[in-house]
RNA sequence: GCGGACGUGGCGAAACCGGUAGACGCACGAGACUUAAAAUCUUGCGGCUGAAAGGCUGUGCGGGUUCGAGUCCCGCCGUCCGCACCA
């Protein structure tokens, strides 16, 4: 560096920046996609956010991490993808509606203004041009398109079933909406109603659902055992138990078991309280009756699940044991028993099931110990409140006897299958999943509507494709609870399409799970007016490159996805059938809490924190009075320990926004939002201008640091590349800081020539130019470099840099260490040996011993045994 | 109950295949500049010990394997997440 002294660069401004760079990449269109790109394609996608009101932080973490992907992919030369839209429809704006009498259109509309101008100012690199958002009929037509596709290749079905009806949200929930027996938005008790429904056959795809999985190698392991665990494949049998001296239609009882090598050990049959035969018992017997209410009652509450007694009602019934017709087993209506798993019936075996021992020591049936655990002695092997449920040697059971429990499993599964009674075999090996039909039917409207007209005559007729769409009414009142469209006659009646005869609409609209399970597909040709998707731009785009979003979409959202894929594909509308090949969740913004002395939470922008001697308290800005500091939690409303995005970007800027969220804690962990944090990333932005600047001024030197500096540089350019590809952020965060402090030092001591110091100045530019993209474009333009950083190449690592001439190695004696000794890095083992024995300190911590073995790790560590 | 993840300074964390534990940042302490503050800079920062060089010790606890263990194995303890009467 020349020795007058250079004028201290101007701070960043990052409120005149922002804006400015911002439309700059508008004006000139660069984040938007070509379809006929020829360059390698990468599909990045973040999870579309519902438009609440405003963004909150979790979703400038999100988009933030897609960016960097987005901007590090296209620098790498990729045709990249990475839209955005709006999962618009949803019971929130109909809330909205009853309460501030607004129309759910236009406050979603206004919404989606709100957040997309908040997006906006973020700098993401988003292709604005393919903006969807689920509520515009021309995307829903689609969905009712591919809803009468599905309804014809058989993927979707109506059917009355029993459904959780929640009673304040007026609408029914899907199993996976329910959670511990609530709503899982309103978080009423959920009651069960039966109504005709219709139902997505996700069930035809179970075993495809299942196995799958573990092809999709770039999802976390967590997801796919969630996933795996909730599809709930289980091998077993169904075996049919006649009943003794009955008849007819209810002649035999069918059970399902994955313990068939358990059956000489049943001492009871069980049944649902909504089983046919406990109907046809008890309608000869009120008690029973009366006993299958009170099971309904108690419900699927989990706090019920767990102090419910076992209870049961003998029939009176008697089975016939299907290895020994001599041997009658009584059945009971048992309230443990789920008509919807299986077949709403079960064998007990009280020795090998705790459930059943339960029961069975309530009403004293005994249990007789059919397994027995290969350690211990058969003869005094008794069960009385635990059952065994492992494996061992078969007991008790005849032609069992002396079988592992898997022999065991076949052997009767193979005798059973081969025995004809009625012309049928008695028993079927069965793959059963826990999985249910995907019921759609939502008692609501701000939903997408389902293309049926009722006819009197014709039953349920689909819409023709050419009246598509069926538009949602504009004008309708929420004065009265329940669904406006039921009220809506001159919407709802209409001719039937198949014989004209007066018919009426169907007035159900679809799960909005629906919406947000194809709009990724959508998004590779969102312009296309007569077809939900081009078959050449899905099968080019997909499947998403990198999907990032929150884990609490582990289950609902992505499986449906899963399934959306594979029945597009059945009718022809994808090629693809797993839509996300890599997966990424992200962990939560969290915050400390603040608690005035009444006991009221306060929200952090009146807070004001003193840390002196390192003990940090807490007092409130305008009355100083103190404010005891909580627990650190999500930001959520309730707890007031918020943080506006709209106000860090507006004291800020959105790159010192989006370095915090990037640094420190790894994507996948939660993040914990401090005022300090924010200052520190707000300093870096300063210091990388600062830096910056500084090296454009170098006009001389003589270059004795130069060596140095690049190593620095394209160590740090290499180590990020590595890191974002394995989207560790925080790791990128952390080169990025080392490069700045190696710059930092070789300007200060003045000794770097101008073409070292403008490149390794230009690499941090682009290096942090995913992260904060309009620093960078303001550091590129000060460093005089052509166009945009957005559209430059990613530099190349300099691969000759990276190799050291000398490296120190750590010497260890017996596994302490104790010297460092620098060696060239050609030096072979006899080299290296040669020299830690040799050297001073090594010679010292010998005091004169030899070493008895000496172990040299090339390039690692020498350890010298004694 | 079943399944999974995790446990490292005051804090967030890093440590790739078993090879220098604590990179990088935050906070904090001392100092420089300043009338003062901010900003910036210098410096210290796991614990014990020492003037320093250094020594001892240290990754939830107890064992083990190894020349060498935060990392592998066995057994505990704790935290978090998911599922849950699924036969």
């Amino acid at each position: 560096m020349t020795s007058s002294p250079t004028p201290a660069p101007e701070r960043y401004n990052a409120k005149d920046a922002e804006p400015r760079w911002q439309e700059a990449w508008a004006a000139q269109g660069i984040y938007a996609t070509r379809n006929d790109d020829e360059r390698p394609k990468y599909y990045v996608l973040e999870m579309f956010p519902y438009p609440s009101g405003r963004i909150h932080m979790g979703h400038v973490r999100n988009y933030a991490m897609g960016d960097v992907v987005a901007r590090y992919k296209r620098a790498k030369g990729f045709a990249v993808l990475h839209p955005m839209g709006w999962d618009a429809f949803g019971l929130p704006a109909e809330n909205a509606a009853m309460e501030r009498k607004v129309n759910p259109r236009e406050w979603t509309y206004a919404n989606i203004a709100t957040m997309r101008g908040q997006l906006q100012s973020m700098g993401l690199s988003l292709d604005w041009s393919r903006e969807i958002a689920t509520c515009d009929p021309d995307y829903y037509k689609h969905q009712q398109r591919m809803f009468l596709d599905f309804l014809a290749k058989g993927l979707v079905t109506r059917r009355t079933a029993k459904v959780n009806w929640d009673p304040v949200d007026h609408t029914v929930l899907a199993n996976e909406q329910v959670i511990d027996g609530r709503g899982w938005r309103s978080g009423a008790l959920v009651e069960q109603r039966e109504l005709t429904q219709w139902f997505f056959k996700i069930t035809d795809f179970a075993q495809d659902l299942y196995d799958a999985l573990d092809g999709l190698e770039r999802w976390p392991e967590k997801v796919r055992v969630m996933q795996k665990n909730w599809i709930g494949r289980s091998e077993g049998l169904e075996v049919r138990f006649a009943l003794d001296g009955a008849s007819g239609d209810a002649s035999e009882v069918k059970v399902y078991t994955t313990r068939p090598d358990t059956l000489f050990g049943a001492k009871f049959l069980a049944i649902a309280a909504d089983h046919p035969i406990a109907a046809s018992v008890a309608a000869t017997r009120p008690e029973l009756q009366t006993f299958i209410e009170e099971c309904r009652r108690t419900g699927t509450a989990q706090a019920a699940i767990d102090t419910a007694e076992k209870l049961g009602f003998d029939t009176g019934l008697r089975a016939r044991h299907p290895l020994d017709p001599s041997w009658l087993l009584p059945v009971y209506v048992a309230n443990f028993v789920l008509m919807e798993y299986g077949t709403g019936a079960v064998f007990g075996c009280p020795a090998h099931d705790q459930r059943d021992l339960d029961f069975s020591n309530k009403y004293g049936l005994g249990n007789t110990p059919v397994v027995c655990p290969e350690d211990l002695d058969a003869a005094s092997f008794v069960i009385t409140d635990t059952a065994y449920d492992g494996d061992g040697r078969m007991i008790n059971s005849s032609f069992l006897d002396d079988m592992t429990t898997d022999e065991a499993f076949h052997a009767v599964a193979n005798r059973l299958e081969g025995e004809i009674l009625d012309g049928e075999p008695v028993a079927q090996r069965k793959v059963q999943f826990r999985l249910r039909d995907w019921g759609v039917s939502r008692q609501r409207y701000w939903g997408c509507p389902i293309p049926i007209i009722h006819c009197e005559a014709c039953g349920p007729v689909p819409v023709p494709v050419s009246d598509l769409p069926v538009k949602l009414p504009d004008e309708v009142s929420f004065d009265t609870p329940g669904n406006p469209l039921e009220r809506d006659h001159a919407w709802r009646n209409v001719p039937c399409p198949q014989c004209g005869a007066p018919a009426r609409r169907e007035t159900d609209t679809m799960d909005t799970f629906v919406d947000s399970s194809w709009y990724y597909a959508r998004f590779t040709a969102p312009w296309l007016t007569d077809a939900p998707t081009d078959r050449a731009a899905v099968d080019h785009w997909l499947a998403v490159d990198q999907y990032i979003g929150g884990i609490e979409h582990a289950i609902l959202h992505l499986l449906y996805a899963r399934f959306f894929t594979r029945a597009m594909q059945a009718t022809g509308w994808s090629g693809v059938s797993e839509p996300f090949a890599g997966l990424f969740t992200q962990g939560m913004v969290v915050h400390e809490t603040y608690k005035d002395q009444a006991g009221a939470w306060v929200q952090p922008a009146d807070i004001r924190i003193t840390a002196e001697g390192g003990e940090r308290q807490a007092f409130h800005v305008k009355t100083d009075a103190p404010i005891s500091i909580g627990s650190i939690e999500k930001m959520s409303k309730s707890k007031k320990n918020v943080v506006d995005p709209d106000d860090i970007i507006a004291s800020y800027g959105a790159d010192t926004a989006r370095w915090f969220m990037l640094s420190d804690s790894p994507p996948e962990r939660d993040v914990i939002w401090t005022e300090d944090g924010v200052q520190g990333a707000a300093r870096f932005v300063q210091r990388v201008w600062r830096l910056v600047s500084l090296a454009a001024g170098v006009s001389t030197g003589e270059g004795a640091t130069d060596a140095v500096l690049r190593k620095a540089a394209h160590k740090a350019l290499a180590a990020v590349e590595e890191d974002v590809e394995r989207l560790r952020f925080n790791r990128c965060v952390a080169h990025i800081y080392t490069l700045s402090n190696a710059l930092d030092e070789a300007l200060r001591a003045g000794s770097v020539s101008r073409s070292a110091a403008m490149e390794a100045a230009g690499i941090l530019t682009q290096l942090v130019a995913p992260m904060m993209p309009h620093l960078a474009e303001e550091c590129w333009s000060a460093l005089g470099r052509e166009g945009l950083v957005a559209q430059a190449a990613w530099p190349a690592v300099d691969r000759a840099l990276l190799v050291e001439d000398e490296i120190t190695l750590p010497v260890q004696l017996n596994g302490k260490k104790r010297a460092d000794v620098t060696v060239p890095r050609t030096a072979d083992t006899a080299t290296v040996e040669a020299l830690v024995l040799a050297d001073e300190a090594v010679r010292k911590a010998l005091e004169g011993r030899s070493p008895r073995k000496v172990i040299v790790v090339p390039g690692r560590i020498v350890n010298l045994v004694v």
